[in-house]
DNA sequence: ACAAAAAGTTAGGTATACCTAATATATTTA
DNA sequence: TAAATATATTAGGTATACCTAACTTTTTGT
């Protein structure tokens, strides 16, 4: 059985992983994410490559091991069925749900994850828009890209954001910008990458790139060449 | 803000005063209440009381401050909370709830706890009869007392049982005793204190001192001289 | 009242999970 | 390519939460 500090940095790993397009993370990320010393965490990766859920080399930086990946994915699963859970059934706002998840996923009880899940509606995304795996790991498919990856005139749905920080949330918030969303990319200003985007409601923002990458999308418009 | 650990401590003191009638508890008691040996229990206690949450001396025992009543009850309520969110709306068996509630209550959300309470229907008792604190700490008004305690004739509902183990609810089940059962205290044999009881639908059983000590009821005979 | 048993206490030890400071190794960048 | 910078590693330290073994004090039974 996994320590709830195990299951930590095993999600971390594996959400660094995704983030980055190389599949693998580093000391120095982990230690940013976790919020420790990089000694901590290279004292800990000894462990964790010990009990053969990753393999660690200076080159290659951190990689899951295939049990490692299922550990990981059952950590992000129980993770998001509980976010989801927060958010639809306790009402909690988007924002709010991952640090209370974040302490939740830490209680072991498959029975109870399985009742939250059903209260919650048994949904594919969680409230961020992230695919929750089923039991065995598989990830509902999407088709979701950032949406600074888009071209101008791409009709896009808000299907999630890329981090948690309550910080960024409350920033879209701020920019009204929301879950399932309706956006158009009207505008892409070569000089730094800004994205001027209309709402439903005519309403337009600016985000910048920065921002623009942290939001999942997928477009919507037919034969748009936004996904090449 | 009290660490989880503390929690446990203070909440087994109160329970151990509580079942008693002395209304302290003992090192051994606590250290046995715990699953830990009493000289981890005596250093936590030292802490516990530089924190002003207990006092101790060898002679008078350990009692909780004002503070450490106040504390105490707020993990009481947690506690109690998460039983019955887990047994009225997830479903869980009366005698699964407490171990889970165990590992839930240490979770840090005032608003979390008054969401599921109210999921729950904001009920006055838990599922094992017990109390729910209100967030003053004050307690509903019930007249529990031992089974135990009863004279030939009283009619008894049951309101709830004073240990949690696993062992002695699923004992309870196998007996056909649950919560909120009517029975009729038959016969007790003065030889060792057992009690047989007879239920609603005619059948009776024959229950060990040590049992009916831990079942908690209140007499419905009007008139019955029980209660002294 | 005294021996035996129980409870409490002290001393010293282990494992975990974190840290800082110093050093070594890679990677940038001029 | 050499210096500057970033990253990884080693060494050694602290706090917490537990333990056993040995000793002392208190309680209990005869
Ligand atoms: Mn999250
Ligand atoms: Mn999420
Ligand atoms: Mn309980
Ligand atoms: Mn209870």
């Amino acid at each position: 059985m996994l320590k709830p500090s195990d299951e930590k940095y095993l999600r971390a790993i594996y959400q660094i992983s995704q983030s980055e397009n190389t599949g693998k993370s580093t000391i120095s990320e982990l230690a940013y994410y976790l919020e420790l010393k990089p000694p901590t965490v290279l004292e800990r990766l000894k462990i964790l490559e010990q009990e053969k859920y990753i393999t660690y080399t200076k080159t290659d930086g951190i990689h899951l091991t295939r049990s490692g990946q299922k550990q990981a994915l059952n950590v992000v699963r129980k993770h998001r069925i509980w976010e989801t859970f927060l958010h639809k059934v306790c009402k909690f706002s988007w924002s709010e749900v991952h640090e209370l998840a974040e302490q939740l996923q830490t209680v072991n009880s498959e029975k109870l994850i399985d009742r939250i899940f059903m209260l919650s509606g048994e949904p594919k995304f969680d409230p961020h828009g992230d695919p929750i795996p089923d039991k065995s790991g598989t990830l509902p498919a999407s088709e979701r890209r950032p949406l600074l990856n888009s071209i101008e005139g791409c009709r896009c749905t808000v299907l999630g954001v890329n981090e948690d920080s309550a910080e960024f949330l409350n920033y879209l918030s701020e920019l009204k910008i929301g879950l399932n969303e309706k956006l158009v990319v009207e505008k892409i200003f070569a000089f730094d990458g800004t994205l001027k985007v209309r709402f439903k409601n005519a309403e337009t923002a600016l985000l910048s790139s920065k921002v623009a990458e942290k939001i999942m999308v997928s477009c919507t418009k037919p034969g748009c060449l936004c996904g090449k």
